[in-house]
DNA sequence: CTTATTTACTCTACTCTGTAGAGTATTATT
DNA sequence: AATAATACTCTACAGAGTAGAGTAAATAAG
């Protein structure tokens, strides 16, 4: 592709991960998405979408240590890298500026 | 899909279509998309997406008459449906929730 | 009128993105 | 040793993104 795209959902799990913060991991970036989106996500989704996107250099991990809970499976820790935190930023403000102006058109269907 | 999802392409597309009004048509949304985010957009890719979206509803068209100019071919012209606005202003909201707070976060890189 | 030019749109083909169902791995508890 | 909980992976397929090349229909030029 000439130019890559950030697909909603992939737009989605990346603010997700900058929402959460250090304790960003599967779970917890699911979690973020869905409360704030109203919608269901998968872990396949999330999880593939993951891999995806540290993939294409946008956002990088690091598998931890395992917690001493029931079922404390070592988690891997997500982060945005440069290159994703410019991405996100060149999408949203593509969006702001075709958004802007016709706000009240939108919202008044 | 349980859900259809929204491609960030097909967002750009849906505004400007919006944004250019009663003379949205193929080569006037094209001029519109390129000239708001800065990337070209293909005849192919474009044409294709509008097609697909009014598959799922979201706009819709009409075949208007030949205009008197050289190449003057008729034109289909594209609007929104009440199901496009409706998915484009959650589309919208979902995102804006999300970039709330985070705004100097990913500006600031 | 036949060819050229312009504008608008379509076909085909392929990669990337979105999604879920089911399964695996690793940890603590009973 | 069996059970339960948490975290992550595999497989498979439909949907979205893209471009190269081609078609269609209009006016203009010769």
């Amino acid at each position: 592709m000439a130019r890559q795209s950030l697909g909603e959902f992939e737009h989605l799990i990346m603010l997700a991960i900058v929402r959460v913060g250090p304790d960003a991991y599967g779970v917890s970036i699911i979690e973020e998405v869905e409360a704030n989106s109203g919608r269901s996500v998968s872990q396949a989704a999330a999880y593939l979408t993951l891999r995806r996107l540290e993939e294409k250099g946008w956002i990088k991990s690091k598998l931890a240590d395992p917690t001493p809970e029931r079922g404390g499976r070592a988690k891997r820790y997500f982060g945005l890298t440069q290159a994703g935190i410019k991405r996100l930023r060149e999408s949203r403000a593509t969006l702001l500026t075709m958004w802007d102006g016709i706000a009240t058109e939108i919202d008044e269907g």
